[in-house]
DNA sequence: TCCAAGCTTGGCATTTTTGCCAAGTAATGA
DNA sequence: TCATTACTTGGCAAAAATGCCAAGCTTGGA
């Protein structure tokens, strides 16, 4: 019945619990946007934004397509909302912890 | 409307983003469980798994309980069942992954 | 053809995470 | 009280993840 690996799990979750990586999604959430635009969000290089989008779209979270010089990313799932609503509600009734 | 830091949330989903910390929360969502009990069903050494707990109690995912010389674990959210599925069906419809 | 824009990939030093061992604490029973 | 069971905590070496720089690869325009 579980049809998932657990390591293939634990690749999807990872790809997630990481500061850059988790806002590119809640961006893409709203509307598809290209790497250079990403960067101008959340900082850091190039290439490692790149990276970071490489990995999610490896996990399975997001899709791209080429046009013209850009790349432009999106979501490929629908469960986000609900995914994040969950983190949401964990994180509001133990506003308790170490961050 | 965003009520947790990035910070918070990445932690939450750090927590789960280790196998043996996934299967002690697959195990747990059918019943609670005592640390030597998960221990048997995950391996590693008992320290091993007692730090694991720690961590996914810090983050919110699991509340814990004395009972006598056990110490009893248990899910501590509704919605694991729904953030499971979540990922199985990214992984159901990209299995051409790296693992 | 040449150049620039927009990405991706390789490499590698730094940081973080992991997991074992040893030591410590709390509850229970002899 | 003493020993045993059931955990937790400290410490640290090994493994994994991160992020920058440099170098590559396409695409489109001059």
């Amino acid at each position: 019945m579980n049809a998932l690996s657990t390591d293939r799990k634990v690749q999807i979750l990872k790809a997630l619990a990481h500061p850059a990586r988790l806002e590119i999604v809640q961006i893409l959430a709203s509307a598809p946007c290209c790497v250079s635009e990403l960067q101008a969000r959340v900082g850091g290089d190039l290439s490692t934004v790149s990276k970071h989008l490489t990995l999610m779209r490896k996990a399975g979270w997001i899709d791209c397509e080429k046009r013209g010089q850009q790349v432009h990313y999106r979501l490929a799932c629908d469960c986000l909302p609900a995914f994040l609503r969950c983190i949401e509600s964990i994180g509001s009734e133990h506003p308790d912890c170490d961050c």
